[in-house]
DNA sequence: GGCAAAAGTAACCATCACTGTTACGTTCGG
DNA sequence: CCGAACGTAACAGTGATGGTTACTTTTGCC
């Protein structure tokens, strides 16, 4: 396991939404998103409950309730997604502190620190070229 | 946890190889490696074995025998670092199939694997600029 | 040939993240 | 007030990881 799967199931909670309100069903519940998915229902509602606290979706509780887009799906990108549900850095400095006394002990941590920035910021751009009308419109296609 | 930092280890251990090297130690023991990076020496066994194996150290059994660098320190690239030691693709897709008779279910799959794709080499091409010599470099200055 | 040093590796443990599941509290429309 | 559905806590199972010990294997050197 390890790897993330959480935004595959946040995207593809997203765009089964929006495939819905183009059907005329503006309000998904978690039962449903969960079919689809082929998961358990509260994995959805922990996967959207992150998407609404990012503000990509809205709850609505109480009788006749369920979760909607909180934005238009050409607005909301794999990346807004991906911010929303993984907090896990994609690289990891040592989890104990180096030997100082050695000078690559002392001085790697802010250059490796950089270099995994950088390369971060280049994925988190190419997630940030698809929204999730993208993704619904190639599904369909 | 979750996060790697065997590139961390692995660089680590690089830099400090060639920074012995320079400094006319060609040869380091797992021991000693493992005294600058303040872990266990299995640990950079384990490490310096993924790099063996990829091409990327030498290593040598016996008495008197250690790690050194197979190639030329300009032509070790923190990509070919993450390639040797990083099994785990970034992003994976639902661990159950979804659901194939949910018209998102049938085609996202695809469409999500193309788009982590993307994203991957772009990240795997931030870390293809940067060479074990440039980090020592930056640790140097 | 034997010794000693060090790599290679198996076995095991603790920790942690993640998924999945059950269960229960909370909210809210009708 | 009732019932539907969200919110969330608690727990189990799985798997990756890092750490540790211990053993085998290799090999240079005397």
């Amino acid at each position: 396991m390890a790897a993330n799967s959480r935004v595959t199931i946040a995207a593809h909670a997203l765009a089964w939404m929006e495939l819905a309100r183009r059907r005329g069903r503006e309000v998904l519940t978690s039962e449903e998103v969960a079919a689809s998915v082929n998961t358990n229902a509260v994995i959805v509602r922990r996967s959207l409950g992150d998407l609404q606290r990012a503000g990509l979706v809205r709850a609505r509780r109480g009788n006749g309730a369920g979760y909607s887009l909180a934005r238009s799906a050409t607005e909301i990108t794999l990346l807004d997604v991906w911010l929303a549900v993984s907090p896990e850095p994609l690289l990891a400095l040592h989890h104990c502190e180096p030997n100082l006394e050695c000078p690559v002990g002392r001085g790697i941590r802010p250059v490796l620190t950089d270099l995994y920035d950088e390369a971060t910021d280049t994925f988190r751009a190419a997630l940030a070229r698809s929204t999730v009308a993208d993704i619904l419109q190639r599904i369909l296609a």
